[in-house]
DNA sequence: GCAATTGCTGATATCGTTGTCAAAGAACAT
DNA sequence: ATGTTCTTTGACAACGATATCAGCAATTGC
């Protein structure tokens, strides 16, 4: 049938270990024997077989990518680049869709892992924030990499961005442009990103002395929809802002065509800023100024880092902050 | 550590032989020793390893999807339905990216197969019509179930869509509406839906004896850019048609922007018709008109069908083609 | 020069299941 | 009573790797 460990120690004439210990680069192995070994597992097409391998040394050679979350173009931008490093190791990805909501999830997501004998985890927003989840992964010692949790924690790793920052500087170029009367449309409450979003927009306006008027905030999901009915509420105020600056860009999808159903001639009277630098900010008419954040990067350096702690054989990769950039496009320019 | 058949077999006293017979619901055990064993493996706990099953019966309880395509809610719904399928049955889902245009990709899955023991592949489009790619599988007997291939395959099962029926019945609307100048814009030829669709709509126009204008014929491939710039060549040509239809949403969205560009107003001046239904048909203003297929109903069905096939134990599902729906929003209106 | 350490190698147990085959007893036919 | 079949059960090998531990030679330390 298949070609197993005991035929390549055959054919180099050594014990099936010796061609574990190559397979398995251990040291302690002289060049001579290893040339032997190599040779024979290339003429004979050798591949370890990956369930005997789990079975005896409990690892799978498979992660799993933990979320629960409706941004599908976020979640493919995550996947591509959790791949990309699959690939390269020989590792595979297995897809484990979760609910936040549900009080067993932790208990769950430990049966999963052993019963499948996952090797780590990669956990995205809003799980990532969930204190008890991450607790009792670490309980369970579990190894995961965890991509933009709120605060930065010592003890996991993680990818980050820098939410803050990137609202800040963004909210200082409004202002730079003439504009006061900013709204803003505040993400998923559940999402950490939500408030760091909401904190680097009031900080950079306060700062600036500009009253934060509170009709003008309003909460929303990350949602097209939420963004459409909040801009339709902001709209409807006597006084509009003269930009509405939404927490992701879907929301602020929303906002324009909520402007434009109402006639609001975009960016000549209503100026609109998104965040994330999804396909479609550059889809809409007039294209959107938004933050891009380096989603696949940050997606890849987290399954990095995962495969550091859980494969010996990579060397360490270490939590890192990725910087995010303004994309200024067609829908904000200076005040008239 | 854990918890394991010999454990059971000794808390239920039979041998580990007739745990493994009821685990696997083999016949010829006595209802009574089930009862015992079935309560023995509640009370221990008790839940089988994958990897040592997998070893001995050459099954691993994954499934993986296989892929290249560009567009990502098509894909995040394929995955959807897929994982609904997969959490009911047990099974886990990895995914496999594929290119192609890979020469080798036939062998390269095989390999990948036999390493990790999938027990079964979807196969996605542009893959579902490699015609060389189908006869590798099928040659080294692999499962699997395509989701819409071009043509109804008697060999393997398939789950389908009437594209051509549905762009047939929305050239019809459109014509109905009184517009006799139509553009058409081809998704990438490398997709069969992509010919079915445009047969779909010639075989409409030409019924009607509505001559096709091969200027307002533009090739894309499903992409916002390439429906975008088929958009500007269309509009610019001296005489414009008053409406377009596009393969898919995205590049009904490019000539939409294109439109706006040009100062054209939508749909007064010109029509736009989508396909796909993804969610930017309903984002966009005014919304646009466009055929709903059950992407993720469709990927449910292939599942099942492969797990149906792959696994005894659950019944045979049959191979079907779905039925889509056409979805009329405002971008589609009388010829005035 | 002798004990202790180090480097390399292999025999064999082991992981936790399923598969093979045979045995024991019940049921049925002769 | 005897032979045949069917049902139920268990002992043990097998899947294909890694882990343990021991053996042997070469090197080092004193």
């Amino acid at each position: 049938m298949s070609v197993t460990i005991k035929d390549v120690s055959k054919d180099a004439n050594v014990s099936i270990k010796t061609v574990s210990r190559v397979i398995n680069n251990e040291v302690n192995v002289s060049e001579d024997t290893k040339d032997r070994v190599l040779q024979s597992i290339l003429k004979l097409g050798f591949k370890p077989n990956k369930n005997a391998q789990s079975l005896r040394s409990k690892r799978s050679y498979m992660i799993a990518l933990l979320y629960d979350n409706p941004n599908k173009h976020y979640l493919a931008d995550i996947q591509s680049g959790i791949l990309q490093v699959c690939k390269e190791t020989g590792y595979n990805l297995v897809l484990q869709e979760c609910n936040y909501q549900n009080k067993n999830l932790g208990t769950e997501i430990i049966e999963f892992i052993r019963d499948f004998q996952i090797d780590g985890l990669i956990v995205t927003p809003p799980l990532s924030d969930m204190d008890d989840l991450l607790a009792s992964l670490d309980n369970a010692k579990v190894h995961y990499s965890i991509i933009a949790p709120s605060d930065k924690r010592t003890s996991s790793s993680y990818v980050s961005s820098n939410d803050y920052d990137a609202t800040y500087a963004m909210t200082n170029e409004i202002i730079s442009k003439g504009h006061a009367n900013i709204g803003f449309i505040k993400g998923h409450h559940k999402h950490s990103a939500s408030s760091l979003r909401y904190k680097g927009f009031s900080d950079a306006v306060t700062q600036k002395n500009i009253p934060i008027n509170s009709e003008w905030v309003k909460e929303g999901d990350f949602s097209f929809d939420s963004g459409f009915s909040a801009g339709l509420e902001m709209l409807d105020s006597t006084l509009c802002p003269s930009v509405i600056f939404a927490s992701n860009d879907y929301m602020a999808a929303g906002v324009m065509k909520a402007a434009q159903m109402k006639g609001i001639k975009i960016p000549s009277e209503l100026c609109i800023i998104g965040f994330d630098d999804s396909p479609i900010a550059e889809q809409l008419w007039p294209s959107l100024s938004t933050i891009r954040q380096p989603v696949e990067e940050m997606a890849c350096h987290a399954a990095k880092i995962l495969l550091g702690t859980v494969d010996g054989l990579s060397e360490k990769t270490e939590s890192k902050e990725f910087k995010s950039e303004l994309i200024l496009r067609e829908s904000l320019i200076n005040l008239s």
